[in-house]
RNA sequence: GGCGCCUUGGCGGAGUGGUUACGCAGCGGUCUGCAAAACCGCGUACACCGGUUCAAGUCCGGUAGGUGCCUCCA
């Protein structure tokens, strides 16, 4: 497997620390919102990485953490916390707003199909693991006390803007937003912040320096180095990450170890929605939900996603989701010749059923070519509607579309049968197209339409598919 | 102001030097009792201008347009 690696900014081949493991952790949602499509794109690539290299045959773990608390909305020390605000915004407290926001999200990561991460943590119940890193970093002479709170140095951190290739300086002279006049450095940021003098918040800790929460950025490095060790095989988030809090968690990680924090570096592009770039002020944040409501499947929504590749800008547009919708119908057309299969006849179908996967996995494997892969399945399809599937054939079928789920995650192996009766009904249609009886044949094929199901006459008797 | 990225046919989207992937939509054909489906074929696509090369969508330079980050952001 090859990865754009945002560490060496090559495409590199994925060797893991322990050979045939691998630790993955990706930076899961802020849960004071709902998940919008450009969420989805993000973690719809992380799962097809983790299946990926599941399939290739590695152990993997795979770590996703839930921040529910210490994610600041504005300028990272003044702003407010978004789990408070969205608590304030919808008259509950920060912990409803978590737990409502978490579950609608683990909630829509089942509908698309994105593999359960081994761990999921939450921030607020890693606030011990949190406390004894900056306790490090102090310790290593990496923080210092101001009125808000605990600030990490970063001009003590060597290389601290290599990582994003950032010129500090340069940054400074443009940058719009003034910073607290307390920092030493115009990019020292938070590791723990003080609760408002007289306020009460309703997330808040004792810690040794006073009663508050966590910084966002030392609740990724004080849980990914929890489960995943000081060195994680690969890091995966969001490519507005890059500037910020992946910088940050490097300087923190590395300041408290010694050790280099992750060996890979993959950071998935933004979505466009309808050619603008998704934001709040712009209300063009699709949900699921809303997909969904408009007759799209989640399977659509993935194969849409599957269908763009993670390092470059993506487009999503309805337009787009409908041929994504479109293609996907053909594929379970393709899925459902399965329990079509015909008496052996002749020996001379030998179609390659069990070398598609392994086709696939040779496209994802050149860095997540997800497009070219599903180029060779359609070619597949195309193959396989115009060969005969014969009974001997159908274990292979299904171990084929079992390979091509556990790459892709499409559920083709789940398109179920026809019932008996609809079986029963496209019998009578066959005899009544024997007896030349086109008003029963049509009567029938209507029926068969209202469930659904459309049929095409090939010389070797009816095929049926799904209309929907 | 600084640092990046992008521009492929109606739409989406592969492709890091040499048979123009693939999908959606469209058109034509075959098949069919009809319709649909399926299959086959079609559209002379690589922003523009130069350069390198026997050969460039693919490398280099420039122009135009778009876009991201530098502020919370997947």
């Amino acid at each position: 497997m090859k990865l754009h690696n945002t560490l060496t900014r090559q495409i590199d081949e994925i060797i893991p620390i322990t050979p045939g493991k691998l630790g993955v952790y990706t930076c899961g949602p802020t849960v004071y919102d709902y998940a919008h499509i450009g969420h989805w794109f993000n973690y719809v690539r992380m799962d097809t990485l983790v299946r990926a290299l599941r399939y290739e045959g590695n152990e993997v773990t795979w770590v996703m953490n839930i921040t529910d608390v210490g994610h600041l909305v504005s300028d990272s020390d003044d702003g407010e916390d978004k789990l408070e605000k969205g608590a304030k915004r919808e008259g509950k407290t920060a912990w409803q707003v978590a737990e409502f926001y978490t579950a609608d999200f683990i909630a829509c990561m089942k509908l698309l199909a994105i593999t359960k991460p081994d761990h999921i943590t939450k921030a607020t119940d890693h606030i011990t693991e949190q406390i004894a890193l900056v306790e490090l970093l102090e310790a290593k002479g990496y923080t210092y006390v101001i009125s808000d709170g605990v600030y990490y140095d970063t001009s003590k951190f060597e290389g601290y803007a290599s990582f994003a290739r950032l010129d500090l300086e340069e940054q400074q002279a443009g940058a719009r937003v003034s910073f607290n006049p307390e920092k030493r450095n115009g990019s020292d940021f938070a590791v723990w912040k003080f609760s408002p003098d007289g306020a009460t918040r309703d997330m808040e800790w004792d810690s040794p320096w006073g009663r508050g929460f966590p910084g966002w950025h030392i609740e990724c490095s004080a849980m990914s180095m929890k489960y995943l060790g000081d060195t994680l095989d690969i890091h995966t988030g969001g490519i507005d990450h890059v500037p910020i809090h992946h910088t940050n968690e490097i300087a923190q990680s590395e300041a408290a170890t010694g050790k280099r924090f992750a060996n890979y570096w993959m950071h998935s592009n933004h979505v466009m929605v309808e050619g603008e770039k998704i934001s709040k002020s712009l209300g063009n944040g699709v949900r699921l939900q809303e997909i969904i409501e408009r007759g799209i499947t989640p399977a659509a929504v993935r194969l849409h996603v599957l269908e763009s590749q993670y390092h470059g800008q993506s487009k999503f547009s309805w337009d787009g989701l409908v041929a994504a919708q479109n293609r996907l119908r053909d594929l379970q057309a393709m899925a459902v010749l399965r329990y079509q299969a015909r008496p052996i006849t002749h020996d001379t179908a030998t179609f390659a059923l069990r070398d598609v996967p392994i086709e696939l996995m040779r496209a994802v494997a050149e860095d997540l070519n997800t497009p070219a892969a599903l180029a060779f399945l359609s070619g597949v399809s195309t193959q396989l509607q115009s060969v005969l599937i014969e009974d001997d054939m159908v274990d292979h079928f299904e171990a084929m579309l079992a390979g091509i789920d556990a790459l892709l995650g499409l559920g083709l192996g789940e398109t179920p049968d026809i019932t008996a009766s609809q079986k029963e009904l496209l019998i009578q249609r066959t005899n009544a197209r024997s007896a030349k009886d086109w008003a029963a044949s049509d009567h029938i094929r209507d029926q068969l339409t209202a469930h659904d199901i459309g049929v095409r006459d090939t010389s070797d008797g009816p095929i049926w598919f799904r209309l929907v």
